[in-house]
DNA sequence: TTGACATATAGATATTTATCTATATGATAC
DNA sequence: GTATCATATAGATAAATATCTATATGTCAA
């Protein structure tokens, strides 16, 4: 459980490899509106639990799950704002001609 | 080249795949606004042609890319609308909590 | 302090996959 | 028809990764 900065720039091969997974994404499906301990999420995922915090790891590394220790355990949940920014990042980098013009805000320099 | 229906599913895992790679992000920025041929894009791209043609398969398999053949050429390109499509399916799974009430259109049973 | 508990890490293994070379397939031009 | 060109497919290989068991780390309770 390191600790990387809030400020992540958005790195879409990154973002695409960390939810590439059928495991991952039914933890983040599970604590996407909870905050879970890995004993939770374990009891409902049917692998081990050095697996699960193994893809815990790998979703905290891209920034997608933030979480807390309390006392001998851990909480985790989705950073769903995140998840919203890298989403929005991938229509903009691959479907720019889906975007309406007038929700673009103009940028100064 | 193979012929999946129009109408697909969104399999979030399956999308997730088939953007989880450098090589393929970096060929759907080449044919996101374009039509380009194997040949074109092997030219930009810096790996071989069947290389570009692998990704090429996967790309279409998750229904991301569309392609024709004119002659001994196969053009091809990005599927905005579909890609769009993932993305906001990501966004429902994965941060309901982002989405303004506002804009959900209610359904009638 | 010691035992039990929750989680993380290490190491091994099997599967997946990205890439290459070689070749097959199919179209065009002569 | 035959040579050439564009693309797809087959097969091999190396790297990445998902999973497990075993164990380390850190916390709490008695």
């Amino acid at each position: 459980m390191s600790m990387p900065s809030n400020i992540q720039s958005i790195d879409a091969v990154a973002f695409a490899k960390a939810i590439a997974d059928d495991t991952r994404q039914r933890i983040m499906r599970l604590c996407c509106c909870n905050r879970l301990t890995v004993g939770d999420i374990t009891a409902q995922i049917g692998v081990s639990q050095p697996t699960v915090s193994h893809h815990l790891a790998i979703l905290r590394g891209a920034g997608l799950i933030d979480c807390v220790r309390e006392g001998r355990e851990a909480y985790y949940w989705l950073n769903q704002e995140r998840i919203t920014m890298c989403c929005n990042s991938l229509i903009l980098q691959f479907a720019p001609q889906q975007i309406d013009p007038k929700l673009v805000v103009p940028v100064v320099q």
